[in-house]
DNA sequence: CTCAGTGCAAAAGCTTTGCATAATA
DNA sequence: TATTATGCAAAGCTTTTGCACTGAG
């Protein structure tokens, strides 16, 4: 719903883009540029479809493609996270500093976000997780949250 | 990989896989009845056309559509579950007595169970959960095994 | 100038649905 | 017998791919 201006997009995604496409060792294209300004700002929840439209309201020829492909290229080195909430499509973020896991309420669909350091206490108290190397942890808790509980 | 005789299937699937079709409100038909037995016997991790895979084996007719149908009845009352694995398509198993979580090498592709009180442990650690019903947890952790981390 | 990236359209999974037929209660 | 479930084929969604064109380096 956070609109991005054009002079924005144009203008001063400057540096950090830049970078992060560069350690993806990828050529700096408007389109990737712009995608990964969405997907930043996005705050996370965004899918595939919602990131095309918002791109598109800014750069009306990009094409759904670029929009996989450029996710493509950002999950492949762990810049973009790739999130399973519901059945159907997936929904994506930038893998940024700090962890953190969700709670999705059954009623009406809200997301919370926390913070977890949820791989450090399995690693620690299960066996079977004591050979692992633990790269990532996704852990999704469905319920209801105190406006939707029935009380 | 367990095959299921054809007697077993028509034979023994009696009273509990009836009891679950019955908590469900559905008929009981010989479909449902090796569906239900598939995903029991599956210990986890059957794929929509697996399952539709084993179950040709034994009633060559049943079609792809009942196995979507008969997961779907069994989704809704929550005796089966689904897990998403990967990017591209869907897990189920049934939702069985104890809860486990799921460590996924990303080297082999091995999944191990474990158990771990997790909903507990984070309805009393974290505070954006504290108002929240849990009904579910779902944990992925992704890593390397023993075998597969570069030593 | 050269090769990687893009747009478009078409294809490829996985999942759902419409409709006539078959089977349960 | 009255519904409900099934099989088949066709459609729907999300995601991927082929190919000629465009643009970054």
């Amino acid at each position: 719903m956070k609109s991005i201006s054009n002079k924005q997009s144009k203008k001063q995604l400057g540096k950090s883009n830049r970078t992060i496409l560069k350690v993806a060792g990828k050529r700096i294209t408007s389109q990737r540029a712009l995608i990964l300004q969405i997907i930043r700002q996005g705050e996370g929840h965004l899918d595939a479809d919602e990131i095309y439209r918002q791109a598109r309201a800014i750069q009306p020829r990009l094409s759904l493609s670029t929009v996989y492909r450029t996710i493509k290229i950002l999950k492949k080195p762990g810049l973009v996270e790739e999130l399973h909430f519901d059945d159907s499509h997936h929904h994506y973020e930038m893998k940024s500093t700090s962890k953190h896991h969700h709670l999705i309420c059954l009623g009406c669909g809200k997301v919370v976000e926390f913070q977890y350091p949820l791989a450090r206490y399995v690693s620690r108290d299960v066996p079977e997780a004591k050979d692992f190397e633990i790269v990532d942890a996704e852990l999704h808790l469905t319920g209801y949250c105190s406006q939707c509980r029935r009380v």
